[in-house]
DNA sequence: AAATCCGATTGCATTTTGCAATCAGTTGCA
DNA sequence: TGCAACTGATTGCAAAATGCAATCGGATTT
């Protein structure tokens, strides 16, 4: 059980967990971004992963708990990764960061706007968000009407996308 | 401006300024221990920071505009360290954060009754510990009544080190 | 006058990261 | 059938970050 912790606090542990620049990320495009493939997180992140880096993480997440991996009925090769419990309940901690971050750091707005959304959506919608990822990734049941918050979500990023496109064919710098 | 981010992501730009292990630390002494000082945060901490670690990201977090650092006027050798309203904001992420780590990973007792209050207390309990912290750390005025939220939560900290050092008295392993 | 404390700094070994190339097996298509 | 593209990775290597111990010059305490 006790494998080498600097000191039982949560936010330690919590660190010691995602205390690094890649993890996050990962569990963000996994959660947000909806990737279940090893190739759509690598070719898929804005940030650019390294394929080695990808390859270590999404290990030791396993070994933590935060994600299952099982092979791709359809796809010999493939492989699927799923969020865990424990993965699905850090939305309220993401959707904060995100936030925060719009506040106090030079954000974009394609890519904010999600954040946004969220924030203004509030705990139901973060709720409504764990039901769906638990639908999508445990095999729950799925909420009876209305679109899924990720669609929401992906809504609110192509309009914004879609404004900017039109106010740059509009008045070309 | 836009000096070298990986992306304008809200997720991403927050881990740039604290993806890492030790920045949080740091920030987490300074709000719930109430350490200002350089040898109090290099002394203090369960986790053991090494002191060219701690001076770098001290730097860092004043870089980020996440610290001040001033002049002791009690001590010309001393240099006090001030959290900025962009650090007290975080208080509601690491009271999540720690929400979430006393349920997900392996805790101690003694550790985590800070975090287990400051969820029972819930955002006014935030709330008021960020009024504490601006009349600490920014001069802002003081609440009116009743004991910092520091304090109390030193009290439950101390509650339960009292509690397990008794059981131990009673029962000698 | 001596010891201790102050916020760091230095040197150095170890570990982690970033990057590019590559791998063997699977699939889709001509 | 042949072959290119794609699958989840692995390898090699340079660069950067980290961890650790010793040390610094000045200020304060004893």
């Amino acid at each position: 059980m006790n494998t080498d912790h600097r000191s039982g606090c949560p936010i330690n542990l919590s660190l010691e967990v995602f205390g690094d620049r890649w993890s996050l990320i990962i569990l963000r495009d996994m959660i947000f971004g909806g990737r279940r493939h090893f190739r759509e997180l690598l070719n898929g992140s804005i940030e650019g992963i390294a394929s080695n880096i990808l390859a270590d993480r999404l290990k030791r997440l396993m070994e933590l708990g935060m994600l299952t991996k099982a092979d791709d009925p359809s796809h010999k090769q493939k492989a699927i990764y799923s969020l865990t419990e424990m993965a699905i309940s850090l939305v309220p901690i993401l959707a904060h960061l995100g936030a925060w971050g719009r506040v106090w750091l030079p954000v974009s707005e394609e890519l904010s706007i999600r954040a946004e959304l969220l924030e203004k959506g509030g705990p139901p919608m973060w709720e409504q968000f764990m039901v769906d990822l638990r639908h999508e990734h445990l095999g729950a049941p799925a909420r009876a009407s209305g679109p899924t918050v990720r669609a929401i979500l992906q809504a609110g990023y192509e309009a914004v996308v879609a404004r900017k496109a039109l106010a740059a064919v509009r008045d070309p710098a």
